[in-house]
DNA sequence: ATGAAAGCGCTAACAA
DNA sequence: TTGTTAGCGCTTTCAT
């Protein structure tokens, strides 16, 4: 009888008249044991309600069937939604999952990994904060832990990232904009305030550059979809609020609609702007899409029960918390094929706040 | 050098010229030893970049400073937001926590809490789907693990609880639909399609049986609510729908406003009947509050966005999380006193979806 | 096919 | 105050 009574496999062993040796291969469905064996163990087993010690377990074997989530906030719908899809697929294999927010701080981050370092998780999933700096990361994987990213990828590390196809997404949404006839069309976003977005002017037009991050991407869509249908890009109609200044992204709406020659359509970069921009519009006395046309990103439950229902572009986040693990659990399972950046696809629900622009 | 490439205690005793019981008390923060060895043992445990294994103290002291969380699932909101106020306390303490989603099945609750008990978790918190069946759960505390339940109560069991103040919240918030002069008030809930509520003449009103649970005890605020008015209690007012039928919400909405005489207010009894309440009698052309008033449960974000904004009686999932995890860590701590039930306060929310009935 | 024995990294008695 | 030693429960050689 070992932690607070429960039986260990020398009990089980004892009790079948077998070795320890002899149990635990049987228990642990590894090596050779005979029928007559195996039958005296599993009957001991269930009779003494035996369950092994998963940390005895790892201590010796190394591997803890338990695997570590870092996100920015599991109680952002996103985050939390990932997260089932993660727990999903380790469930199913038999882990735990650890979970923990960083607030995007990178101390949190870093005592975050580190403390599930020291579990001895066999893997990690997480939305680094910084995709520049990572150091600390690359020392654990040079140590042998699996480690895929979420949602943003590591500027030349060699780790698997899983992320939505966002830059394509924006392509397709803002496209459509223009297919409809909107030649002057907005783009609201967010920005790091570590790492901000430098906008460049490159031959005709203007070029972001910076490592991948979902804000950047939805930009750098934006601004292809402006070039491929050879539209002007226009510095004033883009706009990027600070993540850590929310107040600004109000005022930010309120800006571009103020222009002498104001956007037809707005297209939001993410969640918290869309619902800035539809609260900021109809307060204004737009009214969609009469006036401006909207298209955001995320589609949260809001989005279908305001009026007019507002047009987005969906993130997968089940998926993207599916497909991060299934990657994960593959490396855990050995394979050491080169890193891969897997794109998960976007869907474009088209509801009520897009038309065709004034004459 | 251990568990790929990390260094061990003996290593950073040899490093520091000292015994590993030495390291081990410096790093471990017990017992007696010097300055100097202090001092030797920490540069040589920061120079070598040193971080405890923690599966190997759980093996040896019996605690793994790990919980965990077993919820319903883990992408609501509510329980994601609780989820975040569980990890603060917790990761505030140097634990970390597993989380699973047990979709209201009692063997996955089963298998979940099975699994972190082989994990040696030092306390669980969970949201219990049967408060009636938790022989497994009695087991495990009578073993010695410390438990907490979140927004529901076991049932003849001594474990703690924390909850919300459901009743007294619904208490209040149809008393003031009475005080606006609402004398038909409609009541619209869910319910566990295991443990169907039971509603009995009780002299001249009607009275709920059964466990608490939040659905329940919110009906049975409206209920006390009544009475305490002396307004009569009509049958044909009070709706229960199955968790597991959500398209029998509408049906149920449409049902109560087709009455002969209907509500001039309707309360809805947690977010997913808000949410159809709110759809339904917008859809149906009825103006809310002119037609009739609306109070909710649970506070979404959509409730603000909508219009008219919706009254709610919002329920602090992030209060309830860490007030949860404060309990649970008293009695990690050893605190043994007598079980208790922690209500954690909701709060009132007037927005725009109530008024006085019309004449 | 089975058993004996070593040992994962740490903590906790005990001895010095 | 410090060091020695014995395990925690399991897996994994290595013999048999």
């Amino acid at each position: 009888m070992g932690r607070q009574g429960q039986h260990t496999i020398s009990d089980i062993a004892a009790a079948a008249g077998v070795s320890k040796a002899s149990a635990a291969r049987v228990l642990g469905g590894y090596g050779y044991s005979s029928k007559d064996v195996q039958a005296r163990v599993t009957a001991a087993a269930a009779a003494l309600n035996y369950s092994p010690s998963r940390i005895a377990r790892t201590m010796r074997s190394g591997r803890s069937t338990t695997i570590g989530f870092v996100c920015a906030d599991i109680s952002d719908a996103f985050f939390s939604i990932a997260m089932r899809g993660i727990c999903d697929v380790a469930n199913a294999s038999g882990y735990q999952v650890f979970v923990t927010s960083s607030d995007d701080s990178v101390d949190k981050e870093r005592s975050a990994t580190d403390a599930m370092d020291s579990h001895q998780v066999d893997g990690l999933i997480l939305t680094p904060i910084s995709v520049q700096e990572h150091a600390y990361l690359d020392r654990l994987v040079d140590a042998g832990l699996s480690v895929v990213t979420l949602d943003r990828q590591l500027k030349g590390s060699a780790v698997d990232s899983v992320v939505a196809d966002n830059q394509q997404a924006s392509v397709s949404a803002v496209r459509r904009l223009i297919d409809m006839g909107h030649r002057r069309i907005g783009f609201l976003g967010s920005a790091q305030p570590e790492e901000p977005p430098r906008l460049r002017r490159s031959g005709s037009g203007l070029r972001l550059d910076g490592p991948s991050r979902p804000s950047l991407d939805r930009a750098r869509g934006y601004l292809q979809a402006l070039r491929e249908a050879d539209l002007p890009v226009d510095r004033d109609l883009i706009g990027f609020v600070s993540q850590n200044e929310p107040e600004h992204r109000q005022q930010e709406v309120r800006r571009m609609m103020a222009l002498a020659e104001p956007p037809t359509a707005v297209f939001t970069g993410d969640s918290y702007m869309t619902r800035s921009a539809f609260v900021t519009l109809s307060a204004d006395g737009f009214v969609i899409p009469q006036d401006v046309s909207l298209v955001g990103f995320d589609d949260l439950e809001w989005t279908t029960l305001v009026s007019p229902q507002v047009t987005v572009v969906v993130q997968q986040a089940y998926e993207m918390g599916r497909v991060a693990a299934e990657q994960l659990f593959a490396r855990i399972r050995g394979d050491d094929s080169p890193p891969v950046r897997a794109l998960v696809p976007t869907r474009y629900v088209e509801r009520h706040s897009v038309s065709a622009p004034r004459s």
